[in-house]
DNA sequence: TCGATCATGCACCTATTCTGCATGGTTATC
DNA sequence: GATAACCATGCAGAATAGGTGCATGATCGA
């Protein structure tokens, strides 16, 4: 109900330019530009200038942007609030989330929805994290699922987000089936310090969970190989070139040759996964089901993987 | 930048009718229906219902009307201090006054702020009190200028809008001049407790005023005769019909045979008249230039009428 | 200097949205 | 109980807001 060219300069903002805030609302840039255009005629504000090639915003913009955050939640609260008191159906439901999440507790919970609420039109979005956040601003999700990062630029505390934990996913070590530890049920990260491992390239969402597990018990692994895929990483273990970490959440399926170990020690690592939504709208309905659904199929993923992979 | 479809439902919720909101927002009753048609689409919410030859709210749309109402204030608010901030300019505004404000206040409002920001397009309506306040809801103006009444439906601390005293217009009264009081400069309701007065029909706004002046000093007037508009009352008077009371704000012109006596002893009766804006919009620099304005000129009408008339 | 990047204006097109009129259902009046 | 008045709504047609795609100009890095 908030206008959409006021939802679009507050992607701008987070954005910093025309093009990149065109590809995240879906609009063309010269429609993006016409918008805000519009936005500082209707408002009588001048919100950007000129910035050498680009735009930025002025003051005012950074202050309108800025103070929309609690307009914006109260509307989601209130929106929340009348769905809940009146009993009433939405009709469609964004959903994000990385690639696990998205094939692992996204999807059965939009085959969840669509028995429960046969009318609800789901729509799931693979993204990063990151971008995750950038869609629920540009309204193009209302709920996502992440792993969540203290390096992010969004905090716990974003005025414009609420974050409840899902679940804390273990790290489990993959090793290949010849592997001298590969008989084990558990293994300590200790143990395998000298493996080459394998993992994502640095500057990546999960490399930085990949250090902060060895950073935690005080040694520095030897990355020998780098996959963007969990199923590439899986595959190079199966292939015998080194080890490395999977989250229990990520399904082994039957991978030739790779067998999967508990971390056990000191530290445990694991990788906190949060479900995200614009501020005001957790109360709604629909999102308190949907964030039941999740938790309760997270469980069940979890508990049940043991029998099914080691 | 609240969806305008979620005006016109906030509008409705003061009309009931799908006609009057089309005569108050300017649309056409096909329009309205269309609007709030579409606005239960997108919110996937039923917000009507048939209710006989006409459609009423459900318990859902009184909720979502209700919570709206400090979702516009903080918008207002929100758009009053980025205005403030980053001093930008407004292009529209709208004013709303009942015929004596009208004349009096916001004519000579309007020419000042033509001088003072000439790109400002300022519009005066006039209109009842009442009108008023739904013309506010509907966006239409953004100031209004009434009496205050405490028989409205509008109450001082309605969360829609924000209401400051802009003078306490005494009431004089206007006699014939050929009048046994006509060459005294003051006199008290009790002196002229049965004259043959003249008012405004019963149930009109100004007519409480005139009970309520009565009513403070116990005495219970003879109403002769009926005018709706001042002009008519000093005619009414000027003819020798009988007496009347005029704010002190309401011009005598140079009308024949009409004398104006200011009101002394216990009761001082008095229209306490409040200029009204959107809740949250107070802090914007326009409306706080054009209280000033009012101001300043209610007080020089109020000190330089006695010259002028009496 | 050249190419890349970015915003913006323009021509054109699409889709929303408004109006005016006709219709059907409901209430008041005679 | 018939008729008139009233109210909302649907539809055809028209206006208009708002979209896309391409060309342009301006700026920055190589």
């Amino acid at each position: 109900m908030i206008d959409a060219r006021l939802v679009t300069l507050r992607v701008f903002a987070r954005c910093g330019t025309i093009g990149a805030t065109a590809e995240l609302t879906g609009y063309s840039p010269s429609a993006v530009s016409a918008q805000l255009r519009e936005l500082q005629r209707v408002l009588g504000m001048q919100l950007l200038v000129k910035d050498g090639r680009g735009v930025r915003l002025t003051a005012t913009g950074r202050f309108l942007v800025a103070g929309s955050d609690p307009l914006i939640a109260q509307w989601e609260s209130l929106r929340a609030a009348a769905m809940e008191a009146g009993d009433q159906v939405q009709h469609h439901f964004g959903l994000g989330g990385f690639s696990t999440a998205a094939a692992q507790l996204l999807a059965p919970l939009a085959a969840t929805l669509r028995t429960t609420r046969p009318l609800l039109e789901v729509q799931v979005l693979e993204a990063d994290p990151a971008r995750c956040f950038d869609l629920l601003i540009a309204e193009r999700i209302d709920l996502a699922v992440i792993v969540a990062m203290q390096s992010d630029t969004y905090g716990e505390d974003d005025p414009r987000f609420e974050q409840t934990v899902l679940l804390d996913d273990p790290l489990d070590v993959i090793i290949p089936g010849d592997h001298r530890l590969a008989s084990r049920e558990t293994a300590t990260l200790e143990e395998l310090a000298s493996e080459p491992w394998i993992t994502e390239a640095a500057g990546s969402t999960y490399h930085s969970l990949f250090t902060a597990a060895f950073t935690a018990v005080g040694v520095t692994p030897r990355i020998a190989h780098e996959a963007v895929e969990w199923e590439t990483q899986i595959a190079f273990v199966g292939a015998g070139l080194g080890v490395g970490l999977l989250p229990r959440l990520a399904p082994l399926h039957r991978a030739e040759n790779v067998v999967r170990l508990r971390i056990t020690g000191k530290a445990k690592p694991t990788r906190r996964i949060v479900a995200a939504v614009r501020r005001g709208s957790i109360a709604s309905p629909l999102i308190q089901e949907s964030l039941r659904i999740l938790q309760v199929n997270a469980n069940r993923i979890l508990t049940a993987r043991p029998d099914e992979d080691l």
